[in-house]
DNA sequence: CCCGATCCCA
DNA sequence: TGGGATCGGG
């Protein structure tokens, strides 16, 4: 028996927003501990990781570890049909094959109820081993996905270098290039609006923008974003989700290119 | 002679969004009485009903009753050229094949005229009876619309079941179930936003969310909806216009399936 | 938080 | 061409 209730039941809806079109298909696991899910992207690049900690649900009942294999895209229809301040709880029997979502409107004069089936899928759980990162970036989450999307209008990758005077994202296309800079400043009215960089040692990835605009759809989820990175690990971006957990999404660097790569001319 | 003068136009803009997209051409009935349309749906599945009283047009002459039909798309376009606050008013002279929609700003400072070409149009007009329902739900048009399009992303049929408790909505679809029950609720801030359910006996009936959907684009003409339910008896979908009428959507139950229909083997 | 308007995708 | 999503305003 699973019974899990969600006043801010907005939070689990931006959570689906934020990975459905990375994700097709996911086990959701559930244990004491809390709610949580970790899967490959569909083209198995990119890495998922959510946590929603049980502390962070009103009611919280998991009699024994459960996992949960659900189309991504069929929850998210479903949890669309929930309204924003509405109160959600999901639940599921001993040995169903079907999860229930009820919604609760604030006023209780709403109830909904909608049922949806599991899938059976094979989810190689990867443990994600703790690393020490050269450099830690936290900074505002809407400005990254701003220019995450500019980025990704001039070229297809970024390239993110870290020094301790700030951080440098840069790409090139057919167009131009394009570098943004941004430099540490701790010293804003509002904490959220910081950028703050933590760094053991300078450091310069690329990655494929496609993803990291991926990852941006769970901006609503926070206000600032952690960029953690080492050389030849994945990136992670981490949305933390208030009292709850996390979202975090892993990404291997490209291996930087030969910078005469696009000469048309053979080399000798 | 015909002259109907509305001050506030954006009301029978209003009206026409609601059915254009419903009723392809339509004869508009004008007596001493309002301005009223009866029509079938291009599939004739649905009937609308519309009724505007003379009394609710601050001029309103009409010498004899008279039929005019037009083509709601292109009545449509035209009223779109009217501004939100613009007054508007109808005029056709006797044994013209034409309409003219006029449109004064709030200002006087712009006054367009719109000239329609009229239609020869069969219509039956069906007299409908008024008829004693099972069950009269009379509730928030928003949620309506919302419950309509929520159930239509999960299936295509909607069943509504009212009790004295209250009304649930109901659908089935390839991914799942769902179930929404509104609880009566007269005890509200706002009249307009209470559920209230006037009940004989009860009643449960299908209907096809395509027509539902169809209906709900009349939520803006008001705040609340009353829906009409019994037994064999098209459902009636009514929104009052203010002062002035009624818009009135018919739509008849679906016959309830069997259980079984979705087995795979063959009944004995 | 709801509503309307606009933009974008299907 | 219609519906959904997003953004801005009340």
């Amino acid at each position: 028996m699973l019974e899990l209730r969600l006043v801010q039941g907005s939070l689990i809806k931006k959570v689906l927003e934020s990975i459905k079109d990375l994700v097709n298909d996911a086990n959701f696991d559930c244990s004491a501990t809390g709610f949580s899910l970790q899967a490959m992207d569909s083209s198995h690049v990119a890495l998922v990781a959510l946590l929603l900690r049980s502390e962070g649900f009103e009611h919280y009942r998991c009699d024994r570890n459960i996992s949960m294999g659900m189309n991504l895209g069929n929850m998210s229809k479903m949890l669309k049909c929930a309204g924003n301040d509405d109160i959600i709880t999901i639940k599921a029997d001993d040995g169903s094959d079907t999860v229930t979502f009820m919604f609760e409107s604030p006023t209780q004069d709403k109830i909904a109820d909608f049922e949806m089936k599991l899938m059976d899928i094979d989810s190689e759980h990867l443990g994600i081993p703790e690393a020490e990162y050269q450099a830690i970036v936290r900074m505002p989450s809407a400005e990254f996905a701003r220019i995450c999307r500019d980025l990704a209008s001039i070229g297809d990758t970024v390239v993110i270098s870290v020094t301790k005077e700030g951080v440098k994202f840069s790409t090139r296309g057919d167009i131009g290039t394009a570098n943004i800079v941004l430099r540490q400043n701790t010293t804003v009215d509002k904490p959220e609006e910081a950028t703050i960089i933590e760094m053991t040692e300078p450091v310069s990835l690329t990655f494929a923008l496609r993803y990291m605009n991926s990852f941006t759809k769970a901006t609503p989820l926070s206000s600032t974003v952690t960029i953690s990175l080492s050389t030849e690990l994945p990136v992670v971006v981490e949305y933390k989700i208030a009292e709850m957990g996390y979202i975090r999404f892993y990404l291997a660097p490209k291996i930087e290119e030969d910078e005469d790569e696009h000469e048309t001319k053979p080399q000798v």
